[in-house]
DNA sequence: GTCGTTAACTTGACTCATTCAAGTTAATCG
DNA sequence: CGATTAACTTGAATGAGTCAAGTTAACGAC
């Protein structure tokens, strides 16, 4: 087996965070799984590299939303969701039936890409837009809850 | 006392809901305190009328937003809040730290008031823009936590 | 290589907002 | 002035997430 040097790894390292198995397997899984669920990164991961604590998805999951390796999506009403693409300040499409998230790039620019005509005040340092709706899936199947993806 | 039909009493009516000292004190409470919680209603509705379960306050926010009398916002990591004002799709800002909520007009128009550049099949609804920042109390003023409003 | 430090992980209890369920009260219609 | 049933009360249950104490293992120093 040989010892290369993952980008996984450098991007741990250049942060000064120690690698573990967990955290590259969550970063794997999340590249190949956008918006996925604690549940569900859970689930993956723990498949993959034999066993990990919910807690230590948390865990992982905020250390890397602090090192800005992950971004956080919390729809009203459903589970919150980790996407790995962050800083470029795009939007969500969120199926109100399944859960379901698809990205949608910001059409106007930089964040803040949107400026209220009223700041009341307020250091505004983002504008999150959220569309809503019924997923094709939805719209013609009977009644679906929370799986999705 | 005068037995005036309030144009509150007219709303209920209208839509086929009975008439309580719970609801009308809740619509009342509503109209002077936008935004508030349900912890926020609780309080306030139960000294105005002697006592009410928290229970009963779900049960009345949630029969007034099925009859669109009453909207509900959901920021991410904090209580749900209620306000009045419905069907307009004006937008929220949020204060990051106190949870402050103030009301942003709709600067584009009718809902859905901004189109995704691409819908990914969904049977888009709602655009939901929520402005984050730091309100001006929180700006200065040291660590406050969730009291706001 | 091995040792010590401390970040990362495990386990399990706990919180908070909200929902569910069963029983009681009171608004409205006849 | 009842009868019907929507509205309320009480209390248990849920789901997502956090807190806290103890154990394990990364990794820098020797």
């Amino acid at each position: 087996m040989s010892r290369e040097v993952t980008p996984i790894v450098q991007q741990l390292r250049a942060r000064g965070m120690r690698v573990t198995a967990a955290r590259s397997a969550v970063l794997e899984w999340l590249a190949d799984y956008p918006h996925a669920t604690v549940e569900q990164v859970h689930e993956g991961v723990s498949q993959r590299i034999g066993s990990l604590s919910k807690q230590a998805v948390y865990d992982v999951l905020n250390a890397f939303i602090d090192a800005d390796l992950v971004q956080q999506i919390k729809p009203a009403g459903h589970p919150a969701r980790f996407e790995r693409r962050t800083g470029d300040n795009h939007h969500h499409l969120v199926c109100r039936s399944c859960g379901r998230i698809e990205d949608v790039d910001c059409s106007i620019g930089a964040k803040p890409c949107l400026t209220p005509n009223h700041d009341h005040g307020f250091d505004i340092d983002e504008a999150e837009v959220m569309y809503w709706g019924v997923c094709k899936a939805c719209q013609t199947a009977p009644v679906t809850s929370d799986d999705d993806h």
